[in-house]
RNA sequence: GGGCGCUUAGCUCAGUUGGUAGAGCGUCAGCCUUACAAGCUGAAUGUCGUAGGUUCGAUCCCUGCAGCGCCCACCA
């Protein structure tokens, strides 16, 4: 029943021998035959695989460990899953790197090639080999396969209660089949499409990119004042930041009600140099306060010029290419239209193949020109350009501003479901729930579908050929699909139904489509992914929709948001019943730890010096939401904690009879307050952990568990080690036994090292009971029927606190005799003493018989008045 | 410009049906007390961001304002 009680904790061997053990025994283990209504499912980020985890990491995965656990010991068949996400363009760069590889879709799978690491330290000139897809993605399984192992390491140390036998990684070929599934469904739907259009690009990835990914940099800018002529006489000054989009103007608007410009609607305005006639229009978009209150409409410059040329029906005039450069004039794209084709095309050919970034350049200076006006009689630029500071739109991983160009990329229909998004995040709880702000605000906000394509190698291909005309032409309006059965499939080395490889790329034949998904589109379906969704529709029954969605909150807007479109558009369901978002982890200085701050602290230090148990209590008393300073004295306050658990569990359990004593023999009035206190704080932490405020229901326990070791331990100690007074012995004995296993049980969640160590010591049983992370949850049903008062110990401590102080005024040690105790209080309270009376006695070394109670009227200020004498010596 | 959150002791933070302010850390003073000196005992410390309002009474409810942080939008 009992092991030997080690002397010291030292935390690094029992993070080792229970780590080992749990996982010998399977602890976390998800069991597939018991039903749904027993099921926890988590659905944990995947996170990136590149580089090594940091603390905030830990800070969010131990929040939703918490939660875990704590459903763990409530019964529940836990389904935790880690999934790494080494898809995308993170990997795609490292594996490039590190083996001296290109992807090149076009080349076939060579099954006897085999990757080479370069060696880092070599000065000379890397030759790259170019590879197919599939032994791209091969050679970036064997990197990640790395990375995952170290990470799991951490995860492992860290105590994650993750089931390690159902990881996934969300290249995997479960993922690509569940995320080509996912497509070839909302192409049935209707919810997926393609077509070209004018879309969101960095030109340095060469790229599409969505919404979600766009952020905004407030950069240097300038406003230039560019004259424009007027058809049959007049000017008008625009002011432009994008001089370089001069070419491409292809309207001039201004507000409907601006007077000043009201007279020139329906007329033609000129452009310098290129002499394009461009209609004048009012438009509601155009403000009159800023700039001249008349914009140019190019090409595209933004949002705006988009949305106003689909409604014109006029041309586009695309003059930046995928590589961001200014269009070859070879290919006759300039002058467009002009009044004066001789001088746009002189004009123009100086920008012909030119970088974005010079184009500006160029532009400003042949409008600086003398001449260059519209009617030739001066400078078409009106002073100097006015240096301003503006946000710009930039791909978040990108350093360049994102254009607009006309490309062919494949969209899921989010515009025109907004109001349906919403009702869907209003069925999901949030914590906390001001986070669904964000959610709603990001939806409402919402001005382009999805655009789940990129114009990269490495990632999840679209299961999609084209049929190629007989003349040669891909034909994207009829697209082939594969079949369901058939995925996951490669379209470049997989070959479409009815065709064969000779066919490839042939008039006639077929073209597979080049691009493969956005992250977000395989990890919008990691609920789908964790229960294999049309794979094992039983298992997907068992574990969707997942209960929670631990995440960070600055991922609102990608991962909840593209997870709860898949989850509705594929079953018209929410993907998890809540969601609860971690807050930042900040550094001293409050500010938030990133990479690029370089002020990202790696946890493996932190483990060694204050152990996973007092990392994770930094973790357990933040609440969710809140961001967090990283505040060394609060690892310090944790293993104080470790110790202290150590100590207490080692010295009350030391002092126990073997068997101990069952609950129904606590009868001393102080056991029974005791207990019943502490049952008090097992149903507020329980109700605390409902919500899924752990942090609350930590906060609770250990204040209580402090009270137990400065007052209850001590209080009850001579009674405890009495030789004569059985019952009262029986009774503490009891009362501690089930108080520290209460204790232990109420920690597990937040530490389950040093609570497992305890564990083992005096509570290990059979089955369930083996370890304290798969044992039951403390009830207050297990010590039904105890009613103490909470009174009477408080009436305890109360006159023993008065005994202490006066030894601590009086410069004496805690042990120095008490010669006479006077208490002064009402009869009722001076009745609640009596009953606790023997236990103050002795823990204050009163002398026999030295004692007295004084009953006085009123019950003002403080419950007694004590007065203490002490021993000569 | 729209939205959200925060502002309580030197520091980190608790404080919901509104009733004279709490913890830990740190500071100071003591104490080797039948576990724990990585311990124990005790002490000091706040016009609860600001200005109004509601109320017998406001840290808590309402309004304005300020500072900090975040999300979104605009960005000619």
């Amino acid at each position: 029943m009992s092991k030997p009680i080690p002397e010291k904790y030292d935390h690094k061997s029992a993070e080792q021998r229970w780590g080992k053990a749990w996982s010998e025994a399977n602890v976390y283990r998800w069991d597939p035959s018991r039903p749904r209504s027993e099921t926890f499912v988590v659905d944990t980020p995947p996170p990136t695989v590149s580089g090594s985890l940091h603390l905030g990491h830990v800070f969010s995965y131990t929040q939703a460990d918490i939660i875990t656990r704590y459903q763990r010991m409530r019964g529940k068949n836990i389904s935790y899953p880690m999934g790494w996400d080494d898809n995308g363009l993170p990997t795609e760069r490292r594996v490039q790197n590190v083996f001296n590889i290109q992807c090149n879709p076009n080349l076939p799978y060579d099954p006897t090639w085999k990757p080479i690491k370069a060696d880092p330290n070599s000065k000379e000139k890397p030759v790259i080999k170019e590879v197919s897809r599939p032994n791209f993605v091969e050679t970036c399984e064997i990197l990640t396969a790395e990375d995952e192992v170290a990470f799991e390491n951490t995860f492992k140390q860290l105590g994650l209660s993750t089931d390690w036998s159902r990881t996934y990684s969300t290249i995997n070929k479960l993922c690509r089949h569940v995320s080509q599934l996912s497509f070839i469904d909302l192409i049935e739907k209707g919810q997926a499409y393609n077509v070209e259009a004018p879309t969101v690009w960095d030109v340095d990835f060469k790229s599409a990119v969505a919404q979600a990914e766009i952020e905004d940099r407030e950069v240097p800018g300038a406003f230039h004042d560019i004259e424009f002529g007027v058809e049959g006489g007049g000017s008008f000054v625009i002011s432009t930041t994008r001089p370089e989009l001069l070419a491409a103007c292809i309207a001039v608007v201004a507000h409907p009600d601006d007077a000043r410009y009201k007279p020139l609607f329906g007329k033609h305005a000129i452009t310098p140099l290129f002499k394009a006639r461009v209609p004048i229009l009012p438009a509601g978009h155009a403000d009159p306060e800023k700039g001249s209150g008349i914009l140019m409409v190019c090409t595209f410059g933004d949002v705006n010029d988009v949305e106003w040329w689909k409604r014109s029906g006029l041309p586009a005039k695309q003059i930046i290419t995928l590589k961001g450069t200014m269009r070859d004039i070879e290919h006759g794209v300039a002058p467009f239209d002009s009044t004066d084709v001789a001088i746009a095309n002189e004009n123009y050919a100086l920008l012909s193949g030119v970088d974005i970034r010079k184009a500006k350049k160029v532009v400003v200076e042949m409008l600086a020109k003398p001449g260059s006006a519209v009617d030739g009689s001066g400078t078409a630029l009106k002073g100097d350009p006015r240096p301003i500071s503006h946000a710009v739109k930039f791909y978040e991983k990108g350093d360049r501003p994102l254009e607009f160009v006309t490309t062919r990329q494949w969209f899921i229909r989010t515009m025109k479901h907004k109001e349906a998004l919403i009702a869907q995040g209003r069925k999901i709880q949030w914590r906390p729930e001001h986070m669904r702000h964000r959610y709603e605000n990001w939806v409402e906000g919402l001005n382009a579908d999805w655009c789940i394509s990129r114009q990269r190698f490495f990632g999840i291909p679209f299961p999609v050929w084209y049929p190629i005309s007989k003349s040669g032409e891909i034909q994207h309006d009829k697209p082939l699909f594969a079949a369901r059965e058939s995925l996951p499939v490669d379209p470049y080395n997989d070959v479409p139904p009815g065709y064969t490889e000779a066919q490839r790329n042939q008039p006639g034949g077929f073209a597979g489509d080049p691009d493969v998904m956005d992250t977000w589109a395989t990890s919008s379906l990691t609920p789908q992914i964790q229960s294999h969704w049309l794979l094992n529709p039983e298992q997907h029954r068992k574990l969707f929709p997942a209960d929670i969605r631990p995440q960070a909150h600055e991922i609102i807007r990608t991962w909840a948001f593209s997870t709860i479109v898949k989850a509705w558009m594929h079953e018209n369901e929410i993907p998890w019943q809540s969601i609860v978002i971690s807050g930042w982890v900040l550094d001293p200085d409050r500010k938030k730890m990133s990479k690029s701050k370089g002020n990202v602290i790696t946890p493996q230090h932190l483990f060694d010096e204050h152990s996973s148990d007092a990392v994770r209590y930094w973790s357990g008393r933040a609440r969710l939401g809140a961001d967090t300073a990283t505040d060394p004295a609060v690892f310090k306050i944790g293993s104080k904690l470790v110790v202290k658990l150590f100590n207490a569990s080692r010295f009350v359990l030391m002092q126990l009879t073997d068997p101990v004593p069952g609950v129904e023999k606590i009868t001393h009035p102080l056991d029974k307050a005791m207990v019943s206190t502490l049952s008090g704080i097992v149903a507020a932490a329980t109700k605390a952990f409902d919500e899924y405020d752990y942090a609350l229901a930590l906060q609770i326990t250990e204040e209580q568990f402090w009270q137990f070791c400065d007052h209850y331990v001590e209080l009850v100690k001579g009674r405890s080690y009495s030789e004569a007074d059985t019952a009262g012995r029986e009774s503490a004995h009891a009362a501690l036994h089930w108080c520290l296993k209460t204790f232990v049980r109420l920690f597990a969640p937040f530490m389950p090292y040093i609570t497992e160590e305890i564990w083992s010591w005096r509570f290990a049983g059979a089955g369930r009971d083996t370890f304290v992370h798969s044992t039951k949850w403390p009830e207050v049903s297990e010590v039904a029927g105890i009613e103490g008062d909470p009174a009477s110990f408080a009436a305890a401590v109360e006159v023993v606190s008065a005994i202490r102080a006066t030894k601590t005024m009086a410069q004496k040690g805690q042990r120095w005799g008490v010669s006479a105790l006077r208490v002064q209080g009402s009869k009722e309270n001076l009745e609640i003493l009596t009953t606790v009376l023997d236990d103050v006695i002795r823990a204050g070394s009163v002398v026999e018989g030295g004692t007295k109670l004084v009953p006085v009227d009123g019950s003002e200020g403080p419950r007694f008045g004590v007065e203490v004498e002490l021993a000569e010596a």
